[in-house]
DNA sequence: ATCTGTTTTCAAATATTACTGAAAACTCGA
DNA sequence: TCGAGTTTTCAGTAATATTTGAAAACAGAT
């Protein structure tokens, strides 16, 4: 193997490395990141295969975590002729990884909290005491903000890369 | 216990339990999300022993994450003149609780990734394969991004949120 | 200096989550 | 219809994260 097939290699292996241990951070699944990352960086789409061999994992751990990545969609699935076995392609476009990851938050994140927030105001709309109105009111603000920020993280997450920049360099 | 006031409890309990929940998918511990869902809703600052008692969890656990919420600036303590324990306040205002969690997360998430990233550009800088270009050239887009992103989120942060609305108002 | 109520620490116990390995269920060609 | 190659499932196991409980440290009050 050359030096620089070698020194890539290393970089690469860095980068899933790490990769993997920010997605804990993330609450995200250590092995799907590190996926993530070594997909982002192939090449190549790998198989199943190959992904089992370049993380030494188990075909189920490497199954369940390509199925995941392809259900958040940062993974399409692609099938080349005269082959059986599929193969595995990342996304690498950072502004659709980016609106992806801020759709898929979204709905796991943001959508919840406002059902539980709508609920509970809902809930103490008539109690009558000072401490219900004070409850209802904090419910009442925080769903209101919520709302807001849910509002805007669609607003920026359809927009085309170049409009968000421009956009932002004209504010900031 | 009147009408009024168990059903405040009622409603309370539930923002407790689902704010938790909630935590968990955000990567937080879902007792120190408990504890911040107790305290917004406090109608006076609670002690360690309150918090015990109301979530039934050991000392131990309530004083690490009540720890923890002061450390994130969620929390403050309050001493109360003539007693020797502590109590605890958590910040009401939803701007503030968001730019402290957009600064924690900034923190917590983005600036590691940054770095990761950086590391993984320069180091594959000087190979000169066609896989190693392209290897770099993704760190390199990655690392631009989230850096973007980054500064955004300090601009953000740095609003005030009458600002913000303005802003959001003119632009969407 | 000692006592008392309180906070802090941390090793051990428990609970949660992720992973493995192997078997079952597909899929397509012959 | 059968069989080889491949995907999917899942019960058991391993790894990780959280929580407990009890002891140590601390800070006034006497």
């Amino acid at each position: 193997m050359s030096e620089a097939t070698q020194q890539l290699k290393a970089a690469r292996d860095e980068f899933v490395a790490q990769w993997g241990a920010l997605g804990t951070q993330w609450g995200i699944n250590r092995t799907m990141a590190q996926i993530h990352a070594l997909l982002m960086t192939a090449p190549e789409p790998p198989s199943t295969d190959d992904v089992m061999e370049e993380l030494q994992i188990s075909r189920g751990n490497a199954h369940t975590n390509l199925k995941e990545l392809v259900a958040w969609g940062l993974v399409r699935v692609v099938v080349r002729k005269g082959e059986r076995r599929e193969f595995f392609e990342a996304e690498k476009d950072v502004w659709k990884i980016f609106t992806i990851v801020a759709r898929e938050r979204k709905r796991r994140e943001i959508d919840p909290a406002l059902e539980v927030l709508r609920r509970c105001a809902e809930e103490s709309q008539s109690i009558e005491t000072a401490e219900g109105r004070a409850f209802h009111d904090q419910m009442k603000q925080l769903g209101e903000f919520v709302e807001f920020a849910s509002r805007m993280a669609d607003k920026v997450s359809a927009m085309k890369y170049g409009f968000a920049l421009q956009m932002a360099s004209k504010f900031f």
